[in-house]
DNA sequence: ATTGACCTTTACGCAACGTAAAGGTTTATG
DNA sequence: CATAAACCTTTACGTTGCGTAAAGGTCAAT
């Protein structure tokens, strides 16, 4: 039996620009191009469209394929299970944005301020990228991708409770730094309390510590209008203050 | 505080392409251009890529992002209701995939690996061929074509768990062909028990059963070299065992 | 004054096709 | 037998969300 590219579409159910997109990129050439330079295929290819088609069912690019169907059996197994691995991280990833979506949706109706909330993934988000930006690539050459990555997802991941936990340990933060600004000096007890307890914070969101980061994360704060706004908020001039007593607590001052 | 596009990308993590290409599709427009045609960036902008960074994190389409952030909360909530709903989706769609996959590597490794489905497949085709060949007439003559061409529809689509009961079955007759052999007496118990196997493997692939057929089948073991070499592999004359234990296992001999 | 680090716009490339457009071939119908 | 309808062909632009030049202006520092 044999078809034309229209009549191999209907039989198969794919589009017959898909069947031309094929030949084009080798992935399946009809068995023979007639005197009118019409797309002849045979069974041969029919065969082969079929096994095309349930690897593209499972998501495998046209790429993966084409090598796939070009080796020996064992080599698709191992190609296959590669793409096993891939699928498998793409269903928790995806978990995790389920998870998300509905914490979101859940405090939107629920009231608690969407607001803080979105600020929190904002936040988490953002700390992410920057200690991505500024330690990633040194971090990611010692300790290896898999360190960073799973990191990053337990931040990702992190769950309304340790939210909860984190935002009393910022709330303590704030009023600590009020406390410790009223010594007027940042190498006080208190005040190296605050640094502490800063650490801690920074420890429970940001799992790659180091004291470079803490520093530079503190000396980012007073450069950066967002941040000096939150710890100015109650206290005028306690960024600058923070900052120097995490500085003198990293020993760095 | 005023950021340009490279400042804003470092702070929020992205590429000044990608902020480029938003100010584009007017996701975010900078809050001015100054007298060189540089993208200014405010306070403002920040927040409102900090809350799209967050919808992309979801997985929303920039597109739908745009309709979001232009919405009140409530409409917003009923998008991301609706993207919650595309997610699940999505991740139902992806567990079955997950599956398939699953199983395509277990049938390939615990298979006796894609040769041999092929060898079934061709098997089967051979069988049924066969089959049709020497008592298709006469079933269908007594039976009708829609029996005939329905058991042979089934025995098409054999599921791959039906193979490996079958294969399972299929070594078991080996094994017990050896053992019957040793015997040197086709009536005796095992060989018996051998043709009793043999039968109910014959029926798990062979709907239309029959003494007649089987017997015929039998006989056209040790006549047909394929099968003599298959049954012969392990036991020398084991082809005409089996077929003598089979005759008087029907009682015909 | 020059260098280097910024910024700009324009534009091609990626995956896997959908969708014309412009034109040749085969088949059906009048 | 002519012509229309139904096929087929290649070429090429559009899609999404940017990465990556290329070609050229602007700004800060040496």
């Amino acid at each position: 039996m044999e078809y034309t590219v229209n009549k191999l579409a209907q039989l198969s159910g794919v589009s017959s620009r898909t069947l031309r997109y094929y030949d084009q990129i080798g992935l399946l050439k009809p068995a023979r191009i007639n005197s009118s330079g019409y797309r002849i295929y045979g069974q041969k290819e029919v065969d082969l469209l079929q096994q095309i088609l349930f690897y593209r069912e499972l998501e495998v690019s046209l790429e993966e394929i084409i090598k796939i169907i070009n080796q020996p059996t064992f080599n698709q197994t191992a190609a296959l299970k590669n793409h096993y691995n891939n699928l498998k991280k793409k269903r928790a990833r995806l978990d995790k944005i389920i998870a998300t979506v509905e914490r979101t949706i859940a405090s939107k109706e629920g009231g608690i301020s969407m607001e803080d909330q979105q600020k929190f993934e904002g936040f988490k988000e953002k700390m992410i990228e920057e200690n991505e930006q500024k330690y990633g690539k040194e971090i990611r050459e010692k300790y290896g991708d898999e360190t960073v990555d799973v990191s990053n997802a337990k931040l990702r991941g992190m769950s309304q409770e340790d939210y909860q936990a984190m935002a009393a340990l910022g709330e303590e933060i704030l009023l600590l730094l009020e406390k410790a600004y009223e010594t007027g000096d940042p190498a006080s007890d208190v005040a190296q309390e605050l640094a502490a307890k800063h650490k801690e914070w920074l420890m429970y969101s940001w799992p790659n510590y180091s004291k470079e980061a803490h520093a530079g994360l503190a000396e980012m704060y007073v450069a950066d209008e967002p941040f000096t706004a939150y710890y100015d908020k109650n206290v005028k001039g306690g960024t600058e203050f923070l900052r120097d007593a995490i500085l003198i607590y990293l020993g760095m001052k």
